[in-house]
DNA sequence: TGTACATCAGTGAACGCGCGTTCACTGATGTAC
DNA sequence: TGTACATCAGTGAACGCGCGTTCACTGATGTAC
């Protein structure tokens, strides 16, 4: 047998950056802290070790960068968060009319939540003992219930716009939560629950 | 300052069973492994040594009773699985009315949700890897369906219980796996959240 | 183009900790007499 | 009632591991000449 790789080592060591350059560490250790929550989905499994691991540099180097393991968490939640923000007004800029604009913002809600239910987990199935709350929710919130706003007013429907967004984000979680826990499940297809939720809730045009 | 515990320690130490009583330990220990899921709602912050420490014995004691650590786990996890079913059983039969049953069923998954996020989140929200699906798990849903059924054959009303049973899943669950995750927030009232769902869904009397 | 050098990106050894697991053991208990 | 003893519930030290964090350091890089 022989051992080709033996020259080429599989692992190829990374190149340090230039002087100047070394903030971009930085970057590579938050987009690899993001790669780990898709992975793992908890982020109590991400450990300082692993990211540096993850970019190919020793555990040290992340303190050039972080005050801490928890610092560098936080602003790599931070970072998912406007992620997830970004998703989601980009869909609803996708269209002027309420309704399809709100079956977007659907649609990007459920697409980033299937494809990274890791991160997905990370930001909206935090931990019981977890204390602050993230503005980039709230912040994804309002975007929600200014979408049920148009279309309440475009039906002339006189419910409260709270209480409806509150109704379609705890319905919408609940359904990519569960289907992306339990993905061997045999789940109706997607799309039928987002008809069944838009029809339920009287939110079609 | 006086040191008054001096002589009476504060943990008094356990007694150990009586030979042939042994077999009790495994109770403590899956009770114990139970508590600590309430308190953490992760079952990775679960470990064998914690778990011995609750009971208070030491590590090696777990395994005259359990072959390793996921064994334990494994086995109060299906203890909690039990637990859950037999609340959502003793909901439904509480009442022979399909509607009653119904909202009983409803009210029993919510308070055991908001009692125990964390035994909750342990049971429905697994992480992203995990591979085996509970048979507990299962068996609610079952009765689940078999709720919802009596209500549309009640309302002579054609849907299909499986859809409608998962509507009603997804719904629920997103509801208390929010709220549970996020207590600081200000959401309407559970009770008003449930009649929404029974409303918006057609399942009231 | 060639070389000396200061900068600073990144390293590696070490620490104390909690973990799962093993091993040989100890000593409290109920029972037989 | 009193004592000797076998049983077996539970212990404590030890292991190798990955962790977060610290410390003194090294050596690749771009630049000045």
């Amino acid at each position: 047998m022989a051992t080709p790789s033996a020259v080429t080592p599989t692992v190829t060591p990374r190149r340090r950056y230039a002087p100047g350059e070394g903030d971009r560490l930085r970057q590579d250790l938050l987009d690899a802290a993001g790669a780990l929550m898709v992975r793992h989905g908890d982020i109590d499994a991400i450990s300082l070790r692993s990211v540096a691991r993850e970019v190919g540099v020793s555990a040290t180097a992340v303190y050039r960068h972080f005050d801490d393991h928890v610092t560098l968490l936080r602003e790599a939640v931070d970072a998912s968060w406007a992620d997830f923000l970004a998703a989601l007004a980009a869909a609803k800029a996708s269209s002027d009319d309420p309704y399809e604009s709100f079956r977007a913002m659907g649609e990007a809600y459920v697409a980033f939540a299937l494809d990274r239910p890791g991160q997905y987990r990370v930001l909206f199935s935090n931990k019981v003992d977890v204390g602050v709350e993230s503005p980039g929710g709230l912040e994804a919130f309002g975007l929600l219930i200014d979408a049920v706003t148009r279309i309440l007013v475009d039906h002339g429907d006189g419910r409260d716009p709270f209480f409806v967004a509150v109704q379609v984000h705890t319905w919408i979680h609940g359904i990519v939560d569960l289907c992306g826990s339990h993905p061997g499940l045999d789940w109706p297809p997607v799309a039928a629950m987002l008809d069944g939720l838009s029809t339920a809730l009287r939110l079609d045009p």
